[in-house]
DNA sequence: TAATGCGGGTAGG
DNA sequence: CCTACCCGCATTA
């Protein structure tokens, strides 16, 4: 690594992960790493990270939002889609002014019963508001151990408030357990899902739970990776919608942005662009759609979503579940930034956000046992040492063909003419961009 | 009881 | 060839 790159090491302000240009999918991975990315529990937008082998909560795929496991048919590759977050149907807030947001339950099972629950503060049915983060799909994680290092890698920008964390979510059974167990009588309906305390049991829980995973020793090393504030603003009363590409500067922002759009991985125009960032090579050529996108022409028909048509399978479950809405959602729509992402206020790039990217999956069947696959561990054979060359990467890359739509005007309508109570979920599906292959 | 992972299998693109 | 996703199974906490 040259000096000028190890000095850049000191001062940037991106990740480790984001330093590289590389693909969960790459046959290699960078192996020089010197560094790692501490621990992200609220990862969000197309970022990477790459974590010590020995972090703990990258052992264990942990993540804030909940992640249940989704099959890829690749034992190389731990891929894990966002569940979304369970809310209150009717939107209500909490004696202390926040709402309902809770994780939802990863196990299937458990997940039904628990929208089966009422809000404990309401009595309102539960609801769980999926997330369609990535292209109308939920925003899925990718989790690969290579050598010594824990890579990540996210897609998509949750388009919903967070849940509880795992940790929070475990000390709220914890204790509610205990209540249960020491009072001889517990209120039958307040089984719920354990009760109301949404946000509320936030202050019965131990701050240090909030930020703490398994090893909370790392120091936010990177403030501005992720805000400790969620850019859902659960405290903002119904009635005033905020100013709908309200997003207040969100710090997240500044960290994925670094390398991606060479590779087709897109990133948001709305992350700042500043020079300031890592990856050198990067030439961004996200605003420009037309430039780069000459034999994309018929996949700008794309850009016509239909929430009625494009959206996956889950929508119906959605709209099932929404439908009885009455009106007080408005917190869809408004405060969920990630939908109607800005930057820059007044930008006009502002709404083109939510940029997905279809990075090719090579397809790694995994284990010997069938067909006599070469073995899958190709990808891990690979020695170890051999230094990861950027450049390489890049050059291969550039072969596919970046595809950028602008999201059509109408998606900045989506708000306001979002008042029948549950379209507004829907109006915006990106998909704008692609990797074409050659 | 759930969280997690795994992997077989299906559907749609 | 992929991606998303459903389902059951096994292990672990």
């Amino acid at each position: 690594m040259s000096r000028a790159e190890e000095r850049e090491e000191a001062d940037c302000v991106c990740s480790v992960g984001m330093k590289f240009t590389w693909d969960i999918n790459d046959p290699k991975l960078p192996q020089d790493t010197k560094q790692f990315d501490p621990f992200q529990e609220w990862t969000d937008g197309y970022v990477r990270f790459i974590y010590s082998g020995e972090d703990k909560n990258a052992q264990r795929h942990l993540s804030g939002w909940a992640m249940r496991n989704t099959n890829n048919h690749n034992c190389q590759i731990l891929k894990k889609s966002c569940l979304g977050v369970v809310v209150c149907s009717r939107g209500c807030t909490l004696p202390d002014g926040s709402r309902l947001q809770l994780r939802p339950a990863i196990c299937d099972k458990a997940r039904q019963k628990q929208q089966k629950k009422l809000c404990p503060s309401c009595n309102a049915p539960l609801e769980l508001l999926p997330c369609r983060g990535h292209s109308g799909y939920p925003v899925t994680n990718f989790w690969r151990v290579d050598g010594k290092a824990i890579f990540f890698q996210a897609k998509g920008v949750h388009d919903h408030p967070r849940p509880e964390s795992k940790s929070e979510t475990e000390a709220r059974r914890s204790s509610v357990k205990r209540r249960v167990s020491s009072p001889p009588f517990t209120p039958k309906r307040r089984l719920i899902e354990t009760p109301a305390l949404g946000p509320a049991l936030l202050s019965c829980v131990d701050p240090s739970d909030r930020i703490s995973f398994i090893e909370p020793n790392f120091p936010q090393h990177y403030p501005s990776f992720q805000s400790p504030e969620p850019y859902y603003n659960p405290h903002n009363p119904l009635g005033e919608a905020p100013p709908t590409l309200q997003k207040p500067a969100n710090p997240r922002l500044y960290m994925s942005r670094p390398g991606y759009e060479f590779q087709g991985y897109l990133t948001s125009p709305s992350y700042p662009m500043t020079s300031d960032f890592c990856d050198p090579r990067v030439t961004p050529v996200l605003g420009s759609s037309s430039s780069s996108s000459s034999s994309s022409a018929p996949l700008s028909s794309s850009s016509s979503f239909d929430p009625q048509t494009k959206p996956p399978s889950g929508w119906k479950e959605l709209l099932k579940s929404s439908a009885p809405y009455g009106d007080n959602h408005h917190y869809y729509s408004t405060e969920y930034p990630c939908r109607y992402p800005s930057n820059a206020p007044g930008s006009p790039a502002a709404l083109q956000t939510i940029i997905t990217t279809t990075t090719k999956v090579s397809y790694q069947p995994c284990g010997p046992p069938k067909p006599p696959l070469h073995n899958c561990s190709s990808l891990l054979d690979d020695p170890p040492s051999s230094s990861y060359s950027t450049e390489v990467k890049v050059t291969e890359e550039s072969g596919g063909v970046i595809k950028s739509l602008s999201f059509p005007p109408d998606t900045l309508q989506t708000k306001t003419e979002r008042t029948d109570g549950y379209d507004y979920r829907y109006a915006s599906y990106p998909n704008a961009y692609r990797y074409d292959d050659y």
